[in-house]
DNA sequence: TTATGGATTAGCT
DNA sequence: GCTAATCCATAAA
C-alpha cells in the first residue's frame, strides 16, 4: 500500500508537553530513506516527562546518555535496553526542558520485505506483520535504528535518513492506559493507543 | 573499581 | 505464564 504525499512535522509541533505531542503523533507515518523506503503508522507511544516523572530517563538530570532529551524538540533520543534492544523516542519541550515520547508499536505500510529482513524472521503472510514492528524493541530491529546511527537525528528534517511524517491520516479511537514494563509510577495513563488496531502491543500491563 | 538492574524479547511450559 | 539472555549507564564504594 503505496504511501500519499507526506509532509515532515515541524519543530514547534514538539516543542510541548509529552502527553500532547503522544497524542498527536498517533497516526502519524515514520519513515526511514534507504535503498528501499520504509515507512509504518504511529499506534501505540508513552509519554515520558520531565524531572518529575520518576520513570522517565531525565528523571535524575542530564547525564551523557539522556542529552537528548534535555536538549531542543524533534531529536531521536536513542537508548540501548536489557543487553539486546534499541527503544526510539522523540525529545518534546523547549531546549532545557526535559521531555520525550516512546514510540512502542508501528503499523508497516511500505517496506516489508526489508523490515522482515532486519528483524530475521521468515514472513509467511499478514499475519506475521506484528512481529515485525509491535514492541519498542521490535520496531527498532525492522527499522535499523541504532544509538550510534540515530541518537541525536533530527526526525523534522526531510534530510534526514530517520524522520515522522503527516499523510493526512485521522487518528480515531485513540484510548490512554498506564504505562508498560516500568517499575516507578506505574499507574499515571500516559500510554496512548489506537484501540481497535491489530499492532497494538497487546502486554497485560503487570502490578 | 565493582555491582546492579532495566521504557524487552523469544522460547518454553 | 515464566524466565534466561545480555550490555551498559548509573550508583555505590
Amino acid at each position: 500500500m503505496p504511501l500519499g504525499r507526506t509532509h515532515s512535522l515541524n519543530r514547534d509541533f514538539f516543542a510541548r508537553d509529552p502527553r500532547r505531542v503522544a497524542r498527536a503523533l498517533l497516526g502519524k507515518v515514520l519513515i526511514r530513506e534507504g535503498f528501499v523506503r520504509l515507512t509504518a503508522r504511529v499506534v501505540e507511544v508513552e509519554a515520558y516527562l520531565g524531572e518529575d516523572d520518576p520513570a522517565a530517563h531525565a528523571a535524575s538530570g542530564r547525564t551523557e546518555r539522556n542529552a537528548v532529551l534535555f536538549g531542543p524538540p524533534g531529536y531521536a533520543y536513542v537508548y540501548f535496553i536489557y543487553g539486546n534492544h534499541y527503544c526510539l523516542n522523540v525529545s518534546c519541550q523547549h531546549e532545557g526542558k526535559a521531555g520525550g515520547v516512546l514510540f512502542r508499536a508501528l503499523e508497516p505500510l511500505s517496506g516489508i520485505e526489508e523490515m522482515a529482513r532486519a528483524r530475521g524472521i521468515a514472513m509467511s503472510g499478514p499475519q506475521d506483520w506484528p512481529k515485525l514492528t509491535s514492541g519498542p524493541g521490535r520496531l527498532s530491529e525492522a527499522f535499523g535504528i541504532t544509538r550510534a546511527r540515530d541518537n541525536g537525528c533530527d526526525l523534522t528534517s526531510a534530510g534526514s535518513s530517520l524522520r515522522l511524517g503527516d499523510d493526512g491520516y485521522r487518528a480515531r479511537g485513540i484510548a490512554v492506559t498506564p504505562r508498560i514494563g516500568i517499575t516507578k509510577a506505574t499507574n499515571r495513563p500516559l500510554r496512548y493507543i489506537l484501540e481497535a488496531n491489530r499492532f497494538v502491543s497487546r502486554r497485560i500491563k503487570p502490578k
